[in-house]
DNA sequence: GAGCCGTATGCAACTAGTTGCATAAAGCCC
DNA sequence: GGGCTTTATGCAACTAGTTGCATACGGCTC
């Protein structure tokens, strides 16, 4: 259950409304737990009914009217709790690993398109994750207060770099009748 | 929809039984889509009836006896359908990131110490995998007949080497006091 | 003031994966 | 042959994530 603890982080680090979170993850903690509003809302309402957050407005029910929460001590207190207490490391789940499998055994009709798309797309997201490491870790203040959140984006860099060069190395093992000619390696 | 796929894949290397198949599942198409045995069998109930496979034995219902299938012509074509198709790389979702984002906002306690027994777990995964692929894939015929499975199995030792290189880095990082003695770098 | 668009909240139904447990046959052991 | 273990199949309930859509306020325009 990781996606409470995902929004008591969020709104520790600044109280927000369903809508502000939703914009908010969607360019920094969705990039390794994505969720929709439609999510958001429906956990920021079981974290209000067990206490761990409130409403800044207690008004009675205004549909439509921006409602920010903040966290409580109790939702700090079970996010420190969560922080320190382990689980497996998640099973890898990569359809596109599938996919080449099934590949070997019915043959590799589209498979090069398709790796190559995805190559365009990591290389992509790379790109989005060094601008962001760029503009906001900037190598004169390494080491400094937020290490930690450097440290995820380097996991997110990471990844991302990991993909497009298995990527490119795979099409390269291709037959070459098998590929387009529009790479650039 | 990716497990059907993986049981086609895996009936048309070599049919079987359902707990056949999650033996199977376990050491090899489940390192990156797992599935339980619960899974499984339900997931063949649904490909026999939708006509893609067909038991061996085609008695009337033996409960707690082997039953065995082998995907038909039509489980094939639907399989080099699904192969070829594309979609969005699968969104990363790894609640490991998420604790360290928890963490810097309520604390480090008790996480070097999570850091570490996942750096032990990817360092034996990658250990398994290399073993395999000293075993299955011997230099002396790279580029053979099984180069996609070899790919696969890369991206697998790929994976965890990146994992196993974060995690030693980011407990570097980390202040010496929060972390134990026990590591050897 | 009627209609439209953007912002915002939220419900309902569905799909996929997980967990716990029930059932049955077959072999072994005493 | 009565009970135990292993092999095997399978149901049911639950949890989490996805998809589609409904509702409501506020400002703008015509």
């Amino acid at each position: 259950m990781s996606l409470p603890h995902a929004i008591l982080t969020a709104l520790l680090e600044k109280p927000s409304s369903g809508l502000e979170l939703t914009r908010r993850f969607d360019k920094s903690i969705g990039f390794f737990w994505p969720a929709t509003h439609q999510q958001i809302y429906r956990e920021l309402g079981r974290l209000e009914a067990s206490g761990h957050i409130r409403a800044l407005q207690p008004d009675g029910p205004v549909r439509g009217q921006k409602k920010e929460y903040e966290v409580l001590p109790e939702g700090r207190a079970e996010l420190a709790r969560w922080t320190a207490d382990g689980d497996a490391p998640r099973a890898v789940r990569e359809p596109l690993l599938l996919r080449l499998r099934a590949a070997a055994v019915v043959g590799t009709d589209g498979l090069a398109a398709e790796l190559e798309r995805h190559l365009a797309l990591h290389r992509a997201q790379l790109a989005d994750y060094l601008e962001i490491e760029r503009t906001d870790f900037p190598a004169e203040n390494a080491d400094g207060e937020n290490r930690l959140q450097h440290a995820v984006l380097r996991a997110g860099i990471g990844l991302e770099a990991f993909w497009a060069e298995w990527l490119a190395e795979t099409l390269d093992a291709l037959p070459s009748d098998e590929r387009s000619s529009s790479r650039s390696g």
